[in-house]
DNA sequence: ACCCCGACTGCACCTGGGGTACAGTCACAT
DNA sequence: ATGTGACTGTACCCCAGGTGCAGTCGGGGT
C-alpha cells in the first residue's frame, strides 16, 4: 500500500461507502454512477478505472457486505459464548443480543444486500449470484453447527429438521427486514427475532 | 367490454403477463418496455397508450399480484374451514394446504412482487409503496383474526404477541421465497411453512 | 536525475432505454 | 355517418452506462 492509497480514504472506498448507502436505500438500478462520482469527487473515468463496469461494483459491494455480516455474527456469538457455556443458552443469549441490536436501530434496517441482489437478477452475472448463495450457505452451516451442539444435550421436544431450523433464522432475518421496510416499522425485525428465539426455546425446553 | 377487448386476450393483459414473468425473474429495472412490446406484438405507442409510464405498469402489476394472492388465500382458508370448524385445526390445515401447494412447485417460486417492489425503492412513487404496505397490512389482519379465534379456545402455552405471530407468517413467506431463490432450492419455502405450522402448534397445543 | 507506475482527469463518442408529441388508421357501436 | 377505443409510425429528446484514449501528477525505485 502506497502513501497515496492511504491518504484520507481511497476513492474506491468512498465510492463503495456511497454506493452501499444508496443501494440499500433505493436499489442498485436506481443508483447512478453519476451520483457516486459526484459524491466521491472523482471523474467518470476514475470510476471505470476502479470498476470495469457497474456489475463489478455490485460484486465488491456484496463481498464487503458479506464480510461485515460475518464479523457481526462472529462478535455476537463470541460475546454470547463468553457469558455462557451451555450451547442452548449460548444460542438463546446470542439471539437476544441480536434482537437488542436490531431494536437499537431507530430507523428501518437498511436492507439485506443479499436479498437485494436476489431481486435484481440478470442485472448481475453468475458470479454475483454464487456469492449470495455462498453467503446463505455459510449462515446455514454456522447456525446448524450451533443446533447440533444443542441437540447433543437437549433432545428436541418438537420434531424439527435441524437444517430447516437453521435456515429459518436466515429466512426470518431476510423476511423480517423486508416486512419491516414495507410496514415502515423499525422494531418489527427485532420482535421477529425474539419470536424465533421463543420457538427455539420451546423446541428444546418446552412451554 | 367490447368485442375488440375480448378477442384473444387484450394487448394490455398480454403485456401484464409478460411483465409479471420477467419482473419476478429478473427484476423490474432489468425488464425493458422494448422486450414487452416485442413479445406482445404491439408498438411502443401502444404500450404508452395503456400505461402512461413504466411506474403505472408497476402499479398495475402489483395490483394484479395482490388480488391473485388474496384469492389464493381465500380459497385455501375456505377449503380448510370446510374440512374443519375448530379454529386451531382450521388454521393448521390451511398451513398444510399452503405448504403442499408450495411443495408442488417444481421450479423455484417466481418471487414475491411485494418484496420485489420493496427492493426497488425510489423507482416507484409513493402510491406503489402504499399498495405494498396495504397488502402486508391485509395479511396481518387476516392472520391475526385467525389467531384471535384460536386463543379464545386454546390459551397459548408459550407467551407470544399475536400480532407478531401473525406477521411471522408474512415474514416466513417472504423470507422463504428469497432464501429459496438464493439457495436454488424449490422445496425450502414449503419446509419453512411447515416449520411455522410446528411453531403455531407448539404454542397452542404444546410439544 | 531519470523513469515507471498507479491513480486518476478530460474529452469525444456510442448505445439502449425511457419517454414525448402528434398525426393517422381501422374496427366496431350507436 | 360519426365517434370512440385501440392502436401504428415517425421523429425526436434526454439520460445512464459505457468505450477509447491521450494526458497529467505525485511517489518510489534505481
Amino acid at each position: 500500500m502506497s502513501a497515496t492509497t492511504l491518504k484520507r480514504e481511497s476513492a474506491r472506498e468512498r465510492i463503495l461507502d456511497l454506493a452501499e448507502a444508496a443501494v440499500l436505500q433505493k436499489g442498485f438500478g436506481a443508483t447512478s454512477i453519476e451520483e457516486l462520482i459526484a459524491g466521491a469527487g472523482i471523474s467518470k473515468s476514475g470510476f471505470f478505472y476502479h470498476f470495469p463496469d457497474k456489475g463489478e461494483l455490485a460484486k465488491a459491494l456484496l463481498l464487503r457486505y458479506i464480510e461485515r455480516d460475518r464479523a457481526i455474527l462472529d462478535d455476537i456469538f463470541a460475546r454470547a459464548d463468553e457469558l455462557n457455556d451451555d450451547p442452548l443458552h449460548g444460542f438463546l443469549v446470542a439471539l437476544k443480543l441480536f434482537a437488542d441490536m436490531m431494536a437499537a436501530m431507530t430507523e428501518v434496517h437498511p436492507g439485506c444486500m443479499v436479498a437485494s441482489v436476489c431481486y435484481q437478477e440478470q442485472l448481475f452475472d453468475r458470479e454475483v449470484h454464487e456469492l449470495a448463495r455462498d453467503a446463505a450457505l455459510a449462515w446455514r452451516v454456522r447456525f446448524r453447527a450451533r443446533l447440533d451442539a444443542i441437540v447433543a444435550r437437549y433432545p428436541p421436544l418438537v420434531p424439527v429438521d435441524l437444517e430447516d431450523l437453521a435456515d429459518m433464522l436466515s429466512v426470518m432475518m431476510d423476511g423480517g427486514i423486508t416486512i419491516s421496510r414495507i410496514m415502515r416499522d423499525p422494531q418489527l425485525l427485532a420482535r421477529q427475532v425474539v419470536l424465533y428465539r421463543a420457538f427455539v426455546r420451546s423446541v428444546f425446553l418446552g412451554a
